[in-house]
DNA sequence: AATGAATGAGAATTCATTCAT
DNA sequence: CATGAATGAATTCTCATTCAT
């Protein structure tokens, strides 16, 4: 097949492409128009036309655009586990306060980043909902990461840990709490803020 | 039956009321309605039905459907904030940490018996700001409240206070951080945690 | 007011008028085009156009385009009957064979008058119930006005009437069968049609 | 997996059957379908997937979801008349008064078992076609049938029959109307009743 | 102050049908 | 024969807001 279509050079545009390349396109382009306009004023007229497919073919891989947002969601999640993740895994496994540093200058880091993006889909997730907004499966899955690093680092002696849960709430709402602060005040540099950050949550730690 | 009522001037309900009590009950039928069913789901005829006046007469009182949410949201931050500062108040004047302390626990406690209207007021606030998600009226008014008793304290030397700003955006964000979380956890009574919390918060300030 | 408004010849179009008016222009509209187009191929919009109101107008008065339909389905029958009851009317009082034979000559007369909305009232309301389509409440009325005729006839001894139901039921059906058909042949005149539909009527009745 | 299926060469259902199979598993599903949720709630997915193909392979069969209706509709005839044939055929050749009460038994049975199919589908193809709504093959098909015990009663002298399609279209829709109100009384035995109707039709006959 | 009839822009979603493979 | 991804036209209903009375 791949024959066939080297005999006329490429004028034919496949109407048919991988489901998951179609699925991609969708979703940047609701992306970049979620983010551009927000996601009341986008219609799923003008993502379909991003992506040049009928309009139709959006409900052929979302059943709504609510849904459109929770996979946007569910990838973000993903995504910044996976950021986080990297951050940490180039510290000395047993560097127990270098993880933790390293996990809290990425986290202001990327959150920085991609906070836009962040709000966008979890402040429209909550309402759905309709119940707790509070609770949020990104900020689960975040609690479990960090809640791993305090673990680790407890048990090789590096820090007391009466209340794990407590502290890793603590310190992950002080992070985004403050990160948000440094957004409001068009922070540019993160690094140093991030190290006072790092600072204060050790301190919180008995260390 | 106009002419049997006019035979009995009273039973006849007013047609008119003091502007500030329509205010207050159109206010109430839309706290009600907001917390019942949600802002999108509750139109202006549902709050004026409710509140027994005529859709235009909603118009009288409050520019659109949104200065609505914005008047509840002012009335929210007031009320929390008075809640706070009373609790505050009980404390001796010098009794820094004693001031923390209770500031933290009726920011807890407070919180907690509120949220479902924080959550509906603000959320609504940014969304249509489409702005900084970030920046919330409410929270500026309680880190200043809440910078005030740090400030206090690092005075009389109670605690150092390197950062005053980011001592007060962590504690802040981390109280309510938490309490998101007891709220989903559906905790009833917060004074021992609203302590344990407490404690964080002092060993973050370095004492 | 009429002296003020005489005053402008008549330029300004009232905007607001009897509800009761309105009401019947929107009726008025939607009955010509359900006749001209259909109802599927009806919209609303055509409807508000017609009638010269906006769109929101409509869902003032109905809430739905499928109440409008029985709206119109209820007026129908209302018509329907007031006119056969006006055929009645004007034979003796104790004619009953005249009374019988003047309900059958006007039923043909009116149905085949009329059918066209009949059939598009009554289809369309059939659907939404989505249960017995056989039951109809236009059936019904006409149905309780023919027995009071076949009852008053046979306790003056025009007929016997063994089974008043199953003869009020036979006859409905039968003028409304042939009556189909007549229309069907595109039969211009009814009267001696209908005389020949009331002979039979008789017969089955026994004489 | 496609390795393993070649192994066992029976287990793999077969792709393609016989396109009687198919055609009457469309039909059925379709009909089922149509009864349960309604012809324009059911979509041709719907079908397609309960009869266990894909979307596409409808349209081999069928050019439309329309005919599909038109399909059910004439099989539903064919066996309507089947089953009033059959019950005809049990009489004498001869016994004309008893031709036409096994026909009137039967078609008060048979309607009386199938009416909801018989309304969805001449319902639905009134509708479409947007025309006279009075004009049904089913109808006519039976007419004729029925037409044909008349003539042979009357040739042999059994009854008058002055106007036959007069006399066959009055039976016909009174032994409907009244069954319709069978369904609506929801009567189970329909043995009496049935003779009770085909009584008063032989009345009309006058004899 | 109060009324409530009238407005009209606005968008998500459905689904029969096609057609390239 | 069979598939199923892609199409895209088409329409109801909502509701914040206005304004004449």
């Amino acid at each position: 097949m791949p024959d066939t279509a080297a005999a006329t050079p490429a004028p034919v545009r496949p109407r048919t492409k991988p489901a998951e390349v179609r699925l991609d396109e969708l979703m940047a382009a609701a992306e970049r128009l979620f983010l551009d306009k927000g996601v009341e004023a986008t219609t799923v007229s003008d993502i379909t036309t991003l992506a040049g497919v009928a309009k139709g073919t959006f409900y052929h891989y979302f059943p709504s655009k609510h849904e459109m947002l929770a996979a946007l969601a569910a990838r973000y999640t993903e995504r910044f586990l996976a950021s986080l993740e990297a951050a940490v895994a180039l510290c000395m496994p047993h560097d127990w306060e270098g993880r933790l540093r390293a996990w809290v200058q990425a986290n202001v880091a990327t959150y920085l980043d991609t906070w836009r993006l962040h709000d966008i889909v979890y402040t429209h997730q909550r309402r759905s909902i309709g119940i707790d907004p509070v609770d949020n499966p990104d900020k689960n899955a975040i609690l479990v990461q960090l809640g791993a690093i305090l673990a680790g680092g407890a048990a090789a002696g590096a820090w007391p840990l009466p209340q794990p849960r407590l502290a890793a709430l603590m310190i992950y709402s002080a992070v985004h709490g403050v990160t948000d602060d440094a957004i409001a005040a068009q922070l540019q540099d993160s690094s140093a803020f991030a190290a006072d950050v790092a600072d204060a949550c050790l301190r919180m730690l008995g260390r």
